[in-house]
DNA sequence: CTGTTGACGCTCT
DNA sequence: TAGAGCGCCAACA
């Protein structure tokens, strides 16, 4: 059915655009969800959806909320993703909470391969 | 089929 | 400025 194409269409669309993210930048899930005319819960769906494989070969870790905390809940990789993140020179509060998230926030619009 | 949850965002206080 | 509540839709039980 076209219903699962069109869904993974949109996968892949996501997982483009936050494998254009660059280091040290981070995006939200409602930057993206509005470049891909998606809402913000799919994105953020779609990226706890994702395969390790997947997970592997885009910077999800580079994709946080709009005002700039860390959620993994359930799967717990919240940890993991603050690691990678002060890796990349972003530094993270002790709530989950990066630091001048304006400053190192990354929007879709100033990749010139839209 | 119904009810609840969830990598969230926006609005009100 | 920070904190709490409501709404959105898809997946899961």
């Amino acid at each position: 059915m076209a219903n699962s194409e069109a869904f993974a269409r949109i996968k892949h669309d996501i997982l483009a655009l936050v494998r254009e993210v660059p280091i040290g930048r981070v995006t939200t899930y409602g930057t993206l969800g509005r470049s891909l005319d998606v809402m913000p819960r799919h994105v953020a769906y779609i990226l706890a959806m994702l395969a390790d494989d997947e997970r592997a070969a885009v910077p999800w870790h580079r994709v946080v909320s709009d005002a700039g905390t860390i959620n993994l809940s359930k799967h717990g990789r919240g940890q993991e993703q603050r690691m990678r993140l002060r890796a990349e020179g972003v530094s993270v509060g002790v709530h989950q909470r990066v630091e001048g998230l304006a400053a190192i926030l990354w929007h879709p619009d100033e990749t010139t391969s839209a």
